[in-house]
DNA sequence: CGAGGCTGGTGCAACGATGCACCGCATGTT
DNA sequence: AACATGCGGTGCATCGTTGCACCAGCCTCG
């Protein structure tokens, strides 16, 4: 089925067709026009998109790179953007970087070879010298839960929830609560969130008074290499097996976010400690599970649907060029949910 | 960068860079390949994908269509789905149906309007009939977590773990603890693998010499319509708390994956009761936070990767069409794993 | 009556890669 | 000498869509 034969079925030039799908019909019969809407009908007509994109250089779908579906906050962004982008008849191509920075920038590079022109990327990097090239030629870059940094290209868009402050609440929950010794849990600090809620931490600590030199325990376990989402439960099982080892173990844990806190949860139990009583964890993200959990988990959570919907207005906005081309950030505000998971110190 | 200007480059003509491009390389001086290949190099030269698949349309992409990226099972899907495909050069469209079979098949359409001519398929539907047109015109579809039906299309691929038989090890554990009064939770049977594992459930009761009429309760909620997946979390809670209300409620429950395992026991725990202990419960799918939970979960797990490789080699010889026509059925083997949600009744 | 303007279209040359058919040359065969 | 064969490439038409430049026909106006 081609533009041709549609052409041919409705009696006019192809040229016509096209007009009529790239609306341009303003000086068009109407009868003209319903020949041929019907002549499309009839043969069941969907234009070529490899052919039309070769044409146009562009096309209507965006990327996005994220670290790791595994975790079911990724898979939340996922369905939020691709709901928004969906409605505007936009596609959504999902990758997964597994946090890998090499494998993060080929995907970027595939997707502009692919002729995909709007990206988001939830990176792991502070940097994003790697994909700049690209930016340089014109790739549209919405970063996803990274807030912009200093030698960001000038186009870019940040969005992210204030992880300084989440995490400055989560902390200052534990603290008004009573809890004294206060432990921070995460993989290595290679991320630029990761670097922001650490800082929340430690704000939330200096607030309340609690001298961070003594009373913090931070396990920060990892290279940047070791770096996964999947293995962030693993990870804080690990690290709470750790901190239980010590004299003085924290009776309060933050944790990076929630997958993570989930498996603090668990090297607690392992431990024997009941979590809500003998210890108490915060999360971060809020998936859905942090209230199936046993206990149900206090925790951070970010607007994902919100989020995600800017993420994608941003990007649209930018490619249809009608929008602005100077970047921004925008930056929404965490919210603290308490469950069950956090209480005062026994 | 165009084919041309590498060609230019190194001095050759297009079709010369083509036919490297290409493997047909047997009767080309050494030297001119290195001049190409330099020239490649150099330019950071990449293949225009949309130019390459309008003339030969054929394209490197697969499409997936899950059910709902919200359920980790599904995202681990895509991790490993994507993990095979990327081995071999090949990328992965993702797409998120919520279990609508009007967003399912739009997807389908959408993928075959962009030429993307092999789709692994994790459909909702007993029938497939809403995407036979295209399948009739060559495209080839790779069933997931979905047997084979009557009336399937020839070629399909059917890819599945053993429902039933994983349903009734499910069951048997049960009996085999002394339990005699089950349930089995699910939302509206309304896809194959429902179906089956209803019926595995149904056949471990016989087994033990249960009588299924007398003590099984088997909350089936819900329409054909109501039957998302991170929902499925909040229907085994509502579930949980519905047995509850029961005069001689169940000891042991049978849910139809995992998410709706963990509602099970969040409702039961909003009733007072210790899972593991008061009540057994076992989930299907063995997602990562069967073992986060907190009692860990009791669950039949799918072998996953084994699955997902599966699917795209059998995808992949089929759209070099190197492989076979015919379609075929892949059964696995589910693999019980015992946790700590399962004990004998008190 | 001729210049200019409007209407409702159409012609055509791209976009970038592909792969069959073909070519000139050197060597071997009868 | 005439013809086949192998080698190392190249020429060219083609995939389906787009959108600028253009055109014929009719109307208006000075």
């Amino acid at each position: 089925m081609t533009i041709q034969q549609v052409a041919t079925e409705a009696g006019v030039s192809p040229s016509t067709v096209s007009n009529l799908l790239n609306g341009r019909s303003h000086r068009m019969l109407p009868e003209t026009r319903q020949r041929i809407e019907r002549a499309i009908d009839k043969l069941g007509y969907r234009p070529n998109r490899a052919a039309r994109q070769l044409r146009t250089g562009r096309n209507t779908t965006i990327g996005l790179v994220v670290p790791s579906v595994g975790n079911p906050f990724w898979g939340a962004l996922a369905r939020h953007l691709e709901s928004a982008a969906l409605a505007e008849g936009y596609h959504v191509l999902l990758c997964n970087s597994e946090r890998d920075p090499r494998r993060e920038r080929d995907y970027v590079d595939e997707l502009w070879a692919d002729g995909v022109h709007g990206v988001v990327l939830c990176s792991s990097l502070p940097s994003l010298e790697h994909v700049m090239p690209l930016v340089e030629r014109g790739l549209q870059l919405v970063a996803f839960d990274r807030t912009s940094q200093a030698g960001d290209p000038a186009s870019l868009v940040s969005i992210s929830v204030d992880n300084a402050v989440g995490s400055q609440l989560a902390t200052q929950h534990l603290t008004d609560l009573g809890h004294r010794r206060l432990a921070f849990v995460s993989g290595a600090l290679a991320s630029v969130n990761r670097k922001e809620r650490y800082r929340g931490f430690m704000a939330g600590l200096e607030q309340a008074g609690v001298d961070p030199a003594t009373s913090v325990r931070a396990p920060i376990k990892g290279d940047a290499d070791d770096f996964g989402d999947v293995e962030a439960s693993e990870l804080g099982r690990a690290a709470a097996a750790e901190l239980l080892a010590l004299e003085e173990p924290p009776t309060g844990i933050v944790a990076i976010n929630d997958m993570c806190a989930l498996g603090v949860c668990r090297g607690l139990r392992d431990g024997g400690l009941e979590v809500g009583k003998d210890v108490s964890v915060v999360g971060f993200d809020d998936i859905v599970l942090a209230d199936l959990y046993a206990p149900t988990l206090t925790t951070v959570r970010q607007p994902m649907k919100e989020m995600a919907a800017a993420a994608f207005t941003q990007l649209r906005s930018r490619l249809d060029d009608s929008g602005p081309t100077q970047g921004q950030s925008l930056l929404f505000r965490p919210e603290l949910i308490v469950r069950e998971s956090t209480a005062a110190p026994s």
